[in-house]
DNA sequence: CTTATCCTTTTACAAATGTTAAATAATCAA
DNA sequence: TTGATTATTTAACATTTGTAAAAGGATAAG
């Protein structure tokens, strides 16, 4: 059983999309659980059916795939933000994808198939998750936008204004994948600008 | 007020995302209304906010914005495909998107906050309504891979094998920008499998 | 401290895509 | 049908990005 206190970061996020009662604080506290992963371990591999949602506590994560052999990363999640593997938790398949530890990290992992138990009996929980994922969908169509109508330039100035410190804590390899580009096409890039 | 019987498609369309009951059908029934755009006309402007979810009877649609002066196609509606601006429906921004009909095109119209006011006493279209925006999510990231991880030759192969059709249907300048190459690069890519 | 490993940059060259302009081809309206 | 407009292809050249290999830095383990 986790304690209330060590959740706060997390509903907290939780009720400033959407507020929720008392009643549903509890049920969703009765489902979470921390899980701690050491830098450069994986929280999940590549293959296995995603039936959990995760939010970053502390620490730093992301996705990655495999393309090629070469790895990809799709996403990158900061302290409270939330991780959801959306190919494979919405259609049952084994995901293709794989989360990992960028540093030391804290995850709180809620099992879905209890959290979809909860909204027959508890609309606003349905709610606040449809919710999250409108969030989630106008930020992927953002993301898409940027990637097909950007420059590989512009994306990585684009990613600096928004993350200013990413560089500091993220190796430049997995921010290429990130933009779409390879890493010596982003050393280009950033021998250019300096 | 709309007869039942033209919305035949819709309502099939929306129960086999989630089955709902009577009921919920003949709320969202007294929703609905018929609106018909000749082909090149705009559905919606630019600039306005998208209040209102979108479902293409018959017909053929598009989604674009302007980049540079140009126009670029973020999305193709066919027949029994939805079209919502996720963001401005969701963020209530004004939508940089316009929508235009390709052909002659039927649209069913449902305003979204009467949808919205409809959750509140109807879980079951809640449900419903999160599940569609589930699935939309999960093609825009699957789109979004597409689009970042595969050449423009073999995107443009994989829509050819999706939708075998859509060359005799739409001008190739739309399907260029839509592939994020230009005009020229699709004529090119078109010359070297021929 | 030293070695081994991993990360990042640089170089040289190849391939893909963009830009501009011109030439065809197709379509639409008078 | 004719002329005007729009759509598509082609050509020539510029730019961007990829690939492969090497070199220099940084980091971690012994």
């Amino acid at each position: 059983m986790v304690n209330k206190t060590e959740l706060d970061g997390f509903l907290n996020f939780l009720q400033k999309i959407q507020s929720f009662s008392p009643e549903a604080v509890d049920s969703i506290v009765g489902l979470c659980s921390l899980i701690s992963i050491r830098k450069n371990q994986n929280l999940q591999e590549i293959g296995q059916k995603c039936r959990t949602i995760y939010f970053v506590k502390e620490g730093l994560a992301r996705i990655f795939y495999l393309k090629d052999g070469n790895e990809v990363t799709e996403y990158f999640a900061f302290e409270n933000d939330l991780i959801i593997r959306a190919e494979s938790l919405f259609t049952g398949k084994p995901s293709k994808k794989a989360i990992q530890a960028l540093e030391n990290t804290v995850f709180i992992g809620i099992p879905s198939d209890a959290l979809f138990e909860l909204f027959d009996t508890k609309p606003e929980i349905e709610r606040l998750f449809r919710k999250i994922i409108e969030q989630a969908y106008v930020a992927t169509v953002l993301r898409m936008e940027a990637i097909q109508f950007h420059a590989a330039e512009e994306r990585y100035a684009l990613l600096l204004s928004e993350k200013p410190n990413l560089i500091q804590q993220i190796p430049l390899k997995h921010i290429a994948s990130y933009l779409g580009i390879t890493q010596v096409s982003l050393s280009r890039i950033r021998a250019s600008i300096r």
